[in-house]
DNA sequence: TAGATTGTTAATCGATTAACAATC
DNA sequence: TAGATTGTTAATCGATTAACAATC
């Protein structure tokens, strides 16, 4: 890492972006990318991809461009993609269900350790081999397993007693799908999925395509 | 509407979230809200949420501030929300079943119509009263029930085949939950929920924390 | 009318793009 | 060495914030 400066949000969110493009590249069987081939690829400006990957330190070679493979390994470092995260759920209804049974997370590094819920009918069932337990049980077992981020799939009239508890058991990180912007301690990172905001803005973008469709049809 | 300038990705954004708050402010029977009590709200600056309402109209009053549930229609209505949409998810594994049992949607206008899948062990299916339907029929389907917006449950390998399809027969809107960049006709709107680029990122900004609270007990 | 608060213009800040010297 | 392409500084663009006149 090259300077100290706080690197923006921005920046950050592209992140994923290029390790997925560099992941395909990789098995295409691609080298080396440069900038200006990266850019016609993903979209972003080659001064950018250049701006952005040099907030991490230089990445390239100068009259070459970047190795695939490297640059891969250099972003999944700088996301922390190298490293172990242990889970848990709270709220065993579909999200919660469908998110446990998304092996992806585990091959990724992202391991479901345990289901939590409050509906004794869901206690005690197994999802994808996890086991639904007891919400009431949940401090203690974040606690003794050193569980690393809790992930909130209840509603929201419960998220934020569910994110305090889950903060004051230990968990470094929250994913919240519920509808709600949680209160919790700094040092705590929250990742939002509203999935309700995304569809109205889908809605938006939907009825200003159709209006501008119609516009250049009345020419 | 007052302006015609194309208004910002970053203000839309803020809209349902502004909707969100200002649902939970009717809740309490609070009936107007100037900016500045709105702003200690919602964490926006007074500046800011003035100028964002202001893209779409004088929605407030000087001296006396905006109407909740004025505020609150008018932004319903900007993003679609006094429309009703009609949607087909293609993908019936854990996250197209998750989200056709949400009823939520259902509730606000959004309305899951059909289920598609190749797989034949889930033709045939119900769920939440939704039919799973085999996906060579798509396209009949969606030309022949005016479908609005095909949300893409599928693999990243078939999304873009997915897609496609649905664009040709004649879907608005796409919500994506494939973890691809789709290619689509300009006049369909695209909508990502890129689940595992949310989780990347959560894990940057854990690691970040990490190290200054380790910089931070240094001292 | 006086006070409050918007709507809107101007100033600032930050992020993106362009340019080019450094260097492989 | 010559050509290519990065790393980095400077210029531009856009978004946020501040200020204040308009007005309820």
């Amino acid at each position: 890492m090259k300077k100290d400066a706080k690197i923006s949000n921005a920046v950050i969110k592209r992140l994923p972006r290029y390790r997925r493009y560099l992941k395909e590249l990789q098995k295409k069987g691609v080298d080396k990318i440069s900038s200006n081939e990266f850019s016609s690829l993903i979209g972003y400006t080659a001064s950018q991809i250049r701006q952005d990957l040099n907030n991490f330190g230089g990445f390239g070679q100068q009259g070459y461009g970047y190795n695939v493979e490297g640059l891969y390994n250099e972003i999944s470092a700088i996301l922390g993609l190298d490293k172990e995260y242990k889970m848990v759920i709270v709220g065993a209804g579909n999200l919660g269900q469908a998110i446990a049974n998304h092996t992806y997370y585990y091959k990724a590094g992202f391991v479901v350790c345990g289901i939590f819920d409050i509906n004794p009918r869901l206690i005690g069932l197994k999802i994808n081999d996890i086991e639904v337990m007891d919400y009431e049980t949940i401090v203690d077992y974040v606690e003794q397993n050193q569980i690393d981020i809790g992930i909130i799939c209840t509603t929201k009239d419960s998220a934020q007693e569910v994110a305090d508890k889950l903060c004051f058991a230990g968990v470094r990180g929250l994913w919240n799908f519920a509808p709600i912007d949680l209160e919790v301690p700094e040092y705590v990172a929250v990742e939002n999925v509203h999935l309700s905001d995304s569809l109205h803005s889908l809605a938006y973008h939907m009825n200003r395509n159709y209006e501008e469709k119609e516009k250049a049809a009345e020419k």
